[in-house]
DNA sequence: AGCCACTGAATGATGCCTCACTCAGTTTCG
DNA sequence: CGAAACTGAGTGAGGCATCATTCAGTGGCT
């Protein structure tokens, strides 16, 4: 039935299919849950037969750490490219927030994948842990203590913690988007979170 | 072999078998994740035949949901019942995150069921969010919106996404002590949040 | 012809749940 | 009082459905 490719006569770019499967898995894990999506779902919702799921992704476990990699990756290139758009770490950690919540808000299903099964198992959380989120968290953590050395942050305050609620806070915003019946948009609630959070932090 | 009972002549009383098969999923789905658990693994654990499992719960569902609602319900009472003993919103506020912290570090077992195992399906979420979720942050919200009306908050912010704030950062950090391999007390990491929080919403 | 991306039916493993059975303890009855 | 009958909580082997993964085969392209 629906073929585009049959109508090329051009080989479809290596690439093409497995970009297919991501999608798609996005979509069905989103939708379902991972460890209720059957590969055959995924297959079926990218065009393709079962089996060349396989010829792209080792597991069902490796679609799931792809869809995380590239995304993770992406999301620190441009954060980090934002940040160094600007000099004041007030208004670098507002880039960060807002391109956070922008990222999220402009794929649900990425985000729902993102906010509720890339959390379904200590296994994910470590190795999330470990890879991207510790950099992410990392990102937060020093730009606030630029801040600090520059006097406009307090300088009692473990940028550690500050870093962990600032994501904390971020998370919570996605995730009851996420769950919410209500249709509005995710990014502008960085700036609510962001008065708060530095009114908080700011040095008197 | 190990037949405790047999020592009794009293038969064990009823609901010792849930209890204990409670006890068992906990620690089971704490460590293997609910999907990646086995029936008959938290049987086993609990020293029950496969069977008996299904004498005292519906399906293995059942059981997760089980160990939500009585926590929830546990942790709602505690909750209300402390704040009914002080009058100042910001102590209120205080014994609320104190709580909360203090709870989920006194078993990290039910703290990993509950940040990690009961947010790997959206469907899980939504009952989440509909039965106890939603009430936990009425409360907060209701607090801070005293708060409000006595002049102590900032009467500009939105009570709703403050108390999303105040409970996404107390989760975070809970998220971090389950996943971190350093071994910390969990409930002091209260007094740091609440001190940027409350330094954020308090009316100048 | 030869290559290779792709196919999808077949396979084998897995694990939830059922149900026919056991037996310790309790009640009935002579 | 003792035996027989009964009860129902507890058992655990196995039925059965569900999928992740494989691989022998297909067909388009050079």
């Amino acid at each position: 039935m629906r073929s585009a490719r049959s109508l090329n006569n051009v080989r479809a770019p290596a690439g093409d299919k497995r970009e297919a499967i991501l999608r798609a898995a996005i979509s069905v894990f989103a939708h379902n849950g991972y460890f209720n999506s059957k590969v055959a779902d995924i297959a079926r919702e990218a065009g393709v037969a079962d089996g060349t799921v396989y010829l792209y992704f080792k597991s069902k476990e490796d679609i799931l750490r792809s869809i995380f990699d590239r995304s993770v990756e992406e999301a620190l290139d441009a954060a980090r490219k934002q940040v160094k758009q600007v000099s004041d770490p007030k208004e670098k950690l507002r880039q960060i927030a807002l391109l956070h919540l922008e990222r999220l808000g402009a794929d649900r299903d990425l985000a729902v994948v993102f906010q509720v099964e890339l959390r379904g198992s200590t296994k994910f959380m470590q190795e999330f842990s470990a890879a991207g989120f510790a950099e992410y968290l990392a990102l937060i953590r020093a730009t606030f203590e630029e801040g600090q050395r520059a006097g406009i942050f307090r300088s009692n305050l473990n940028a550690n913690v500050v870093a962990k609620i600032l994501f904390g806070a971020l998370d919570e915003m996605a995730t009851n988007w996420i769950l919410s019946k209500r249709r509005y948009k995710l990014a502008p609630m960085a700036d609510q979170v962001l008065d708060i959070f530095l009114n908080g932090v700011t040095a008197s």
